[in-house]
DNA sequence: CGATCAGTTGAGAATGGTCAAATTCGGTGG
DNA sequence: CCACCGAATTTGACCATTCTCAACTGATCG
């Protein structure tokens, strides 16, 4: 695939058209091509000096455990996004980051990072933007569990990654393949995984979602919207605001 | 205030060290001073076109609303703090913001980031970094209200605020003063108002902390930090990694 | 063919929510 | 100074969403 139609560039292009310099210079991400198996843990929270990765196949997650044991994962990671970007930006790594399936990642140092701001301003514009769309997953992901039942959160969490895989080109809105288990989704849902498997087969008896076999299948897509109160518009993906 | 010492040089001089340059570039952020009346809504989620803000006096809070018209506040801003970063990056808000108190604000537009980011590359990864810092706070409240019980939420929420004022040279280890209502409190932290006053009153009689009249007494700081299981790595404020 | 991991189901417990009613407190007008 | 108002806080009683523990099924793999 060529940097041209890379997921990265493709997410980014959703933002800002990049010029023929800003796509040579972004390029320059895309050396040091690495491949993980899954499980594997790619960021340490509380180590220092860490990589930061373009996830270019597969799916990961990153997550903080806390000192009982017990795990919040605070995003997944699809082909095209940034993993571990702040780790690279701050002292010490503030979360950990783990592949859930094979994957195969561009590693990035932080040099590569400041030194292209430096040769292509609009690259820091992009960069900027693509770390606060993440934040903004994050936002809405905190407003589902905080203010969102059981099953309203399952809904609008299936629903987020059908959008976001939709834009890097996988899968449509018949549904898509997933690789996460239902322990996934309760550490990222903030449930347990008892009620996790409750919520889903509510949801599948009510004919709105089938989550089986390693793929989400939306059975009334429009009525999911409805129950989650879908509004997709956090994920910023109309086409670019600088031209 | 010179800008040399305002909030926002302070914080972002945890981070990186800005040249004079910079600093001039940076300056320009604060045109446009701006007074509100506390309960003004500076940014409307779904609004397009919006400004920016720094705050430089004052509390503000930013918060999504449900159709059910609950709210989640996602964030409290404090002098130093960007507000509304995010709704001039994307084609619509996906946030609202709010003054807590009277505030004073500098007007921030989309052009005067762009523009600085051409001239002082450097400061690209400076406004990057306090991008990411917020994501990072965002990261643990998510973490805080997924998988925390409302004792440890309050207890951690109440510290980080002390340790974020501290680094903008307000309040200290016996506490701060605090203009937030038990409402606000419980708009963040995902519980309804009565809870927030019962898990009050029991962390008052455990001698760990005291939210009265305005003010956070801190009467059990080590206490209090072992309860919430406080580790504030994440807010990346140990001196700058970049010189 | 045991072992392991993901998924499923039931019963009882707990954390935190809802509803309703006092009480306190900071202003404001008389 | 005092009466009064609305907002913020406080408390009790009851309820429900979600958790925990425990057991069992089914698929996959060396």
């Amino acid at each position: 695939m060529s940097i041209l139609q890379s997921p990265l560039t493709l997410k980014l292009s959703a933002f800002v058209g990049l010029s023929a310099t800003d796509l040579e210079t972004l390029a320059r991400y895309h050396r040091r091509r690495r491949t993980f198996q899954a499980g594997h843990e790619l960021i340490h929270e509380g180590q220092r000096n860490q990589s930061a990765f373009i996830l270019a196949e597969g799916w990961a997650c990153s997550f903080k455990i806390l000192p009982d044991g017990e795990r919040q994962i605070v995003d997944v990671q699809i082909p095209g996004d940034f993993l571990g970007l702040r780790s690279i930006l701050f002292h010490t790594a503030d979360h950990s980051s783990e592949a859930v399936t094979r994957i195969e990642a561009s590693e990035v140092l932080a040099a590569d990072i400041f030194e292209s701001f430096e040769e292509a301003p609009r690259l820091a514009t992009a960069v900027l933007w693509a770390a606060s769309r993440d934040e903004a997953m994050v936002v809405e992901h905190l407003v589902n569990i905080g203010r969102r039942s059981a099953e309203m959160r399952m809904a609008h969490f299936l629903l987020e990654l059908g959008a976001r895989l939709s834009l890097v080109g996988i899968g449509d809105k018949s549904g898509y393949d997933c690789p996460l288990t239902q322990y996934h989704l309760a550490d990222a849902l903030g449930l347990s995984a008892v009620h996790v498997n409750r919520v889903l087969r509510h949801l599948r008896e009510e004919g709105l979602v089938t989550f089986q076999k390693g793929r989400v299948a939306f059975d009334d897509f429009s009525g999911l919207m409805t129950l989650a109160d879908f509004d997709m518009d956090y994920l910023d993906q109309d086409g670019p605001l600088l031209r």
